[in-house]
DNA sequence: ATAGTTTCTGAACGTCGTTTAAAAACAGTG
DNA sequence: CACTGTTTTTAAACGACGTTCAGAAACTAT
């Protein structure tokens, strides 16, 4: 008693946030267009519009996976003593959100795209920071562990930032990566030498 | 032997730049449009045109002033012992940026506006940067200062980057500012402290 | 007056996100 | 079989964007 539908909606969603990412990554948030991604699945943009309202929230969509990767890559980290964790996670971090740059200008670029940040957005976030300040913590138990952990992640944020949009040679000649390594080791020096 | 010019063009300049601005303060990158800046200004979009080749180039010029603003903000700054100086001018470049969120993100956001940058971009950056140097030199004087500086201007710009786009309450319950003054503190305490 | 020259405008081009009227494709009913 | 009802999908449209450019406008020199 209906027309039935040509695509099977879950399959469509996940080609639609696919093609979506691989935009993002070949040319930024500005390759992201709503016809582009519907030439790139195959579909006309009224379809994408009926399924995901706007291109706003393919976007959001295209950010819960890459930040599920991001809690993977965490997990899969090896067993480490504090310290190497330590440096293998902000490494692992720099490297992650540098080899999807496009996605990450999509992530922290532009107007906030929701007034509140989704759950799953403060859940991974709070998940990571939880992970830094764990190995802080056993290196310095005085310390305010999530406080420190928080401007960790503020400083290596901001190395990736300038690297992201191509700036950091503004600033510096050395790598985002390495200039994570300095901030690890900073911290480190800092709360670790209070007798 | 011409038609006569009906704007003054050096005046015309300042007054598309203040007007850039003001459409970048209230609006964010978004709001500087051609035509929105031509109507601010009382002038066909193909005037601006004209002077400046077009809105990438409006944008720099937005940016010079406002990098001489900074220039300036940095010179009136009292002086002081290293550390409390270094405290202020953090506190400074905060209070300067932030308040000028709309002109910082068309500094830092989007792709790169251009391949190399303009000569008193990196003048700017650098005079920033040896500014930053002095104080962490006299503080310890058996560090690459140099080094450090970069460091710490990237673990503050971390902070700013993420206020300036509304996204710092997803990392930190604290202000930018009170995160720019731990970077300092953590820095001071790394190298202050080595025998 | 007329011709020459430069300045400025206004309309146009193509692209963007988004909306929507209509076409398409079926199941049920007579 | 035709017709109706319902839903899905399309294609064209809308307004706004950056940018370009033919030509109107406004003067000087002859």
């Amino acid at each position: 008693m209906a027309r039935p539908r040509r695509y099977d909606y879950a399959e469509l969603r996940v080609e639609v946030i696919r093609a979506a990412r691989t935009l993002l990554q070949e040319g930024g948030p500005a390759a992201l267009t709503a016809r582009a991604l519907s030439k790139a699945v195959g579909v006309t943009s009224g379809t994408i519009y009926g399924q995901f309202g706007d291109l706003r929230a393919v976007l959001l969509e295209v950010n819960r996976d890459t930040f599920n990767e991001l809690t993977q890559m965490i997990e899969a980290l090896p067993n480490d003593e504090p310290e190497p964790w330590l440096y293998a996670l902000a490494e692992g971090y720099v490297e992650f959100m540098l080899s999807r740059h496009g996605v990450w200008q999509g992530l922290f670029e532009g107007p906030r795209v929701t007034e509140k940040f989704p759950d799953w957005y403060m859940e991974t976030i709070h998940g990571l920071l939880a992970r830094i300040a764990k190995p802080l913590a056993q290196i310095a138990p005085a310390t305010d562990a999530c406080a420190r952990a928080e401007e960790l992640f503020v400083a290596v944020h901001g190395g990736v930032a300038l690297a992201a949009v191509g700036r950091l040679d503004m600033v510096s000649s050395r790598s985002a990566n390495v200039l994570a390594r300095e901030a690890v080791a900073t911290m480190i020096g800092a709360i670790s030498k209070t007798p």
